[in-house]
DNA sequence: TAGCGAACTTACGCTTCCGTAGGTTACGGT
DNA sequence: ACCGTAACCTACGGAAGCGTAAGTTCGCTA
């Protein structure tokens, strides 16, 4: 389903005996996509196991647990999407170009890994309030205040309200996202250029054909 | 355990026997305040009961079950947002007039249902994807989908665009929302305002102390 | 070709929690 | 003062699912 790279040959497939580290990622595959479908608590070890063609003592072997492996997940998906989307608001140019780079970054990761957006979603195993997406959240919106407290002291806008912009923007991304992983009806291209219509432009000046900026110089990670 | 107040003369206190009616609603109250804090799953029907001074085939009793006091719950608090939310939306007046309301009806079910707010945003019990909050916000940016049609009519946009630009608004103002939840270092009207100086001048051109159109007339339900 | 370790299995204990069967207590009507 | 009914209880059956103990097979290396 996912990685169609390599050949179908590995995971999904292979009976018999494979290798430590090969299981592993195995299990990760099968796991993440139980967890993408189904969440957290209603995925139970032996359904992965069975997905995966061993046995349960194979996935405790290799992770503990179900927590132990659910945080393996969540934590490769959300360095994923953090080292896209923080790639692309440290890099140099017009505040413009920054959030139009953002937005791309998490519509690509969106469409590549899918599952894991799903995962990052839901909720977490303790439903602990620091619920993955959520903090994730947090820490772009901390990233993207910054930038806009630099930009508001250039435009006599009050440093103080940026923390509330950065949510709003944030917010606006964060959930179009979650939209367009349902609803494939737009591309990708037009969604990230509508967004930074409004963003920028707002509902009184809005453009009437908005286009990107940017060259598309994605394919990270 | 709960509740040492007496004063508050109805349901969460009183001991012994109880009308039917007043036990469901009481039930129905414990039963959001812990799928609040604790999720569906990790809430427990012996916990409901416990906390509210009875034993478990009570709950069965009035309920059915754990799966029909929650349906019952959630019904009431989509209700609840929903009428406020149509109601802005629905009412006449500018469209910067509409958002400002519906950003209002919003935090406004926040402040005064924060429980029922939290409930919303949590998975549902079977996970299934209309997980209640997100076949809302649907239901709402269908709303504001039709809204923006008409207004991009007026402008020179093309309609057909409304409805991502729906969902970005949507987005917005309920990611907005449950960021305060949390953090309420902002006051209502301030977030209110801000929000729809975002939405209507865009970075581009926001107005310095942006404020509310609006008188407070709000105090629905 | 013996042996040794990694990969994997079967089988079970144990906890948690849902839902129900069947009996008990209080309160209002007559 | 009786009796019926609505409110409530104790006590259990049973399913689901996590995690582990102890044993087995495969494949590689000497």
């Amino acid at each position: 389903m996912v990685t169609p790279a390599h050949e179908t040959a590995v995971a999904t497939t292979s009976r018999s005996r494979m290798t430590g580290k090969q299981r592993r990622e195995q299990l990760l595959e099968v796991g993440r996509k139980l967890f993408a479908d189904k969440g957290y608590e209603a995925t139970t070890v032996e359904e992965i196991a069975a997905k995966a063609g061993v046995s349960k003592p194979v996935v405790y072997e290799h992770f503990g647990g179900k927590e132990g492996l659910y945080a393996v997940v969540v934590d490769r998906e959300i360095r994923s999407l953090l080292d896209g989307i923080s790639g692309a608001l440290t890099s140099n140019g017009h505040a413009r170009m920054l959030l139009e780079q953002a937005a791309l970054a998490l519509l690509d990761y969106i469409e590549n890994s899918t599952d894991g957006f799903r995962i990052l979603v839901r909720d977490s195993p303790a439903g602990q309030s620091t619920g993955s997406f959520a903090s994730l959240l947090s820490d772009v919106a901390s990233q993207v205040e910054h930038i806009l407290a630099a930009e508001f002291k250039h435009q006599k806008l009050d440093p103080k309200t940026a923390p509330i912009y950065a949510q709003m923007l944030v917010g606006m991304v964060a959930l179009t996202g979650q939209w367009w992983v349902d609803s494939r009806k737009f591309k990708k291209a037009d969604v990230a250029a509508h967004l930074v219509n409004l963003a920028w432009n707002g509902l009184a000046g809005m453009e009437p054909k908005p286009i990107l900026r940017t060259s598309k110089l994605r394919t990270v990670s």
